[in-house]
DNA sequence: ATTAACGTGCGT
DNA sequence: ACGCACGTTAAT
């Protein structure tokens, strides 16, 4: 039982037990390709009789999330995605959206949609008008080329749910160890470097999260919270 | 202990 | 540049 708010185990988007990185010399994974280069049929052997595909959770998920209350304006062909990071949410179902975990949750934020109005752990991250400060925490870890990155849990191939099982990773996950292809975080794929740098650009960006739900969302102050809109003030 | 998946290096 | 296999880390 573990599904109550997976979000709240407040990591606190500062440190973790610091102090850990003086273990062996290699900077990740320092690897080398010591074996034959035609020894696949091999690999595939040492099935750990341990597979048949997703685990409990993964099959949790997949079960929920019809729930989808937002704006309608994109529902062209959405498979297995879009639109659930709030639905789950505010409906306390399993959240696993890492951008809301590790981040100091923000009491006082209410969404109002047309479906009503909702409380949530932090809005600012559901619209997308906040970024991860968790990345932006790993930002120096990444610059001085330790820790793994996490996906951001926005775009859209974090937002799917299911592993397509076609793909190169999925097939070749017992050995490639890599996420689907069609899951592989957008934000995972830059540069490190670039990463850092640039993003953000929702705010410019009219089809963006942000505008689309800036005018719905009030920051801070909870109960007084009385949305500021007026008829002109939305675009 | 298991599982998921990032980082990296090599072969192509 | 890309894909694969593997070490390794992070989370269960
Ligand atoms: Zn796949
Ligand atoms: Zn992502």
């Amino acid at each position: 039982m573990a599904a109550q708010l997976q979000n709240g185990n407040i990591l606190l988007n500062g440190k973790e037990p610091a102090g850990l990185e003086n273990n062996s010399s290699t900077t990740t994974s320092r690897h080398k390709r010591l074996s034959h280069p035609l020894d696949k049929s091999e690999r595939s052997l040492d099935s750990s009789g341990q597979e048949g595909g997703m685990q409990a959770s993964e099959l949790q998920k997949q079960s929920e999330t019809e729930s989808v209350f937002l704006p309608g304006e994109r529902e062209a062909g959405i498979s297995d995605m879009e639109v659930v990071s709030a639905a789950e949410a505010i409906s306390g179902g399993p959240v696993d959206l890492p951008f809301m975990g590790g981040i100091p949750l923000n009491p006082g934020v209410f969404i109002m949609t047309p479906a009503g109005i909702f409380m949530a752990d932090s809005a600012l991250q559901m619209a997308g008008l906040v970024e991860y400060p968790l990345q932006n925490e790993l930002a120096s870890a990444i610059h001085s080329g330790k820790k793994k990155r996490k996906r951001c849990g926005m775009c859209e191939p974090c937002r799917r749910r299911l592993n397509c099982e076609e793909c190169s990773s999925c097939r070749n996950r017992k050995t490639g160890h890599q996420i689907c292809k069609l899951r592989k975080c957008e934000e995972l794929k830059k540069k490190p470097t670039a990463a850092l740098e640039v993003r953000g650009g929702d705010e410019g960006n009219p089809s963006s999260l942000f505008h689309r739900w800036s005018w719905l969302i009030c920051t801070s102050t909870p109960i007084t919270c009385l949305c500021p809109i007026s008829p002109d003030t939305v675009t």
